[in-house]
DNA sequence: GCAAGAATTGTGCTCGTACACACTTTATTT
DNA sequence: AAATAAAGTGTGTACGAGCACAATTCTTGC
């Protein structure tokens, strides 16, 4: 018991040759029913775990992982996912590996199309992806998929069969979370769901975020709140929010359904009439300056650090050690006021 | 560029073997100075990692790493810690590991020495122990160290040079976070801190979580709160609590620094006056059940699954791959509402 | 100028798995 | 019964790093 067993040992213990044994353990080529048995004896009586080192040692083949998502110069929200990516690279450096990342423009389908053009140049062994513009996305996932590279999408779901997986987050649920979370901190009154610039991402994100939000209150008895969804458009939001709040004076809470709280958040603090709860998504400098002032009250973080980093490592760990990859990961809906919101950001 | 380059490569670009360049990169044995500074010249121009794979293959020898914990029988606050051992085994089954898990009776210190000298015996490679005693675990490490075992702790933190990593939770930054939940659901009022059964755990934990919590309140503006603080054994926690509301009809929050908050929760749930706001910790049933009910507001999960598991695999990785050993790791403070328990539930 | 010794460098094997290929045994055909 | 095909089995090598040891080159002393 001083090492674990080896094919060699197998080998010699049912009195055949480690190709025999080979043999039985991938069923490749013919084995006498005799010699089976006798394998499969030895097989019974102790537990074999191939050596996962040895056995891609012989495996020089360089995988290629492209990772496609928004720049993040243009929306900060996909800034975290860097460091998931490095961290995935970091990791992995050891072994061979290609894992690089391009960026688009989330607000021009042809600069993803693009991008995409490029990867398919490359013809990757997988792509890890982050589907903004429906349509777009489905035809280029197909084409991916014609070409036998594997599609991982992270963050944004869509409905494709030639997608193996999905990494995110729940939204419906994330949208009940942060109703459970206003009815926590305000009392009985009227709440608002804004949405803000819901433009190029095709509004499902928040549809989903408003349906869940909905499905807490209706659900809750004797509940004696007013809900009104407002679609705020930059570079009117702050007009019209104010416009909002000076003709609904009983507005008690807001839930923001996109990173851009700390607007909202902004002119609450300058509104000053009183104390209205907010609750919003994604820990951007921004909305921690306003948490920790006290103007923005829970932040939901979606975690796209771990999102990418999950939707990688799920990758690497296919093609490095054969793992299967989980259809779907669902990251938890983490809360995050002023105290805890240091470990959750990266 | 379809590979990584190897020691094989570095040789022929250099033009010297491979037993030169392995002279050059561990700086073992002589090496003339033209030669080193031939491979120098090559090492460089192209970026060399070694690869992992083929480091290990030869090293197979078994590490054998003890993980020494409360008996989740006797308290359930530890079962968790089952599932990250259970990963961490499945994930390295293919390696060399022998993890084994003891448990020892958290009311009895002879229990605890005990089952160390059944390890000690065993004389392992490195051990993770949540420490509970604290004078015994002292002892204990030192004589693992003067073994050269490594010691991990998880959970409690104990001070000794001897330790070389901690995975765990700020437990002050813990009660920050309480303080500022209770902050957020409570007018203001009084608000009571309730240590139950902290006989065993030394106590540290519950005072450390208390500083933190006062503190939070100590810093806040004009904060009209009452703080304080109630230790309470079973069987009489029942009892002296309701006395103890029944003495202050101005409660409006209650602080449980133990898993037990679930004991408040009834209590409060069948005192029915006046609706108090309860946070406590861990996602045991009996708090689930509660927090689903609404008669627990927040719990602060502490992530015991994860500490194990993160516990092992730095150990693991240390073993197989050199990599180093954090010396801290502190897990983040997670909020948890019936809404998004079930993430963290396992 | 040559041997002895030191310094440097190259070779070859190991680890465990996978697989190609060669070899042996058994079955089938003429 | 011999020839040939098919089935079954064993051997050997690659993978990349690491390290022992052998082989080579270089110094030094006489």
């Amino acid at each position: 018991m001083d090492k674990k067993y080896t094919i060699k040992d197998i080998a010699k213990l049912a009195g055949v040759s480690k190709g025999t044994v080979d043999r039985v353990l991938h069923n490749r080529g013919k084995v006498s029913p005799a010699a089976l048995d006798k394998v499969n004896e030895v097989l019974k009586v102790i537990d074999y775990e191939p050596n996962l080192i040895a056995r891609n040692l012989k495996n020089n083949k360089i995988y290629r992982i492209c990772v496609v998502l928004p720049d993040p110069e243009i929306d900060p929200y996909w800034r975290p996912c860097l460091n998931g990516i490095n961290e995935a690279v970091k990791e992995f450096k050891a072994y061979n590996l290609a894992i690089e990342t391009f960026y688009f423009n989330p607000e021009k389908k042809n600069s993803f199309l693009k991008v995409n053009e490029t990867i398919l140049a490359l013809s990757p062994d997988a792509i890890l992806l982050a589907p903004l513009f429906h349509k777009e996305t489905v035809d280029v996932i197909e084409q991916y998929h014609s070409l036998n590279i594997i599609v991982n999408t992270f963050n944004n779901q869509v409905e494709s069969s030639f997608v193996k997986s999905f990494v995110g987050q729940d939204l419906f649920r994330s949208g009940r979370v942060a109703a459970k979370l206003l009815d926590s901190i305000t009392d009985t009154g009227h709440i608002a769901i804004v949405h803000i610039d819901e433009t190029y991402k095709n509004a499902v994100h928040m549809q989903e975020k408003e349906r869940g939000f909905r499905t807490y209150f209706d659900e809750k008895q004797n509940a004696a709140y007013t809900i009104t969804t407002l679609k705020l458009k930059n570079p009117n939001v702050e007009l019209n929010f104010n416009t909002f709040l000076n003709e609904n004076p009983d507005v008690t809470g807001v839930f923001v359904t996109t990173s851009k709280a700390y607007q909202i958040a902004k002119i609450i603090r300058d509104f000053k009439i009183k104390k209205i709860k907010v609750v919003g998504y994604d820990l951007i400098d921004e909305n921690i300056t306003y948490l920790n002032q006290g103007f923005i009250d829970f932040m939901i973080h979606q975690n796209q650090k771990r999102q990418a980093y999950l939707g990688i490592t799920s990758l690497v760990e296919h093609f490095l050690f054969q793992k299967e990859i989980p259809e779907m990961i669902l990251l938890p809906i983490d809360i995050v006021n002023s105290e805890n919101a240091k470990y959750y950001i990266e």
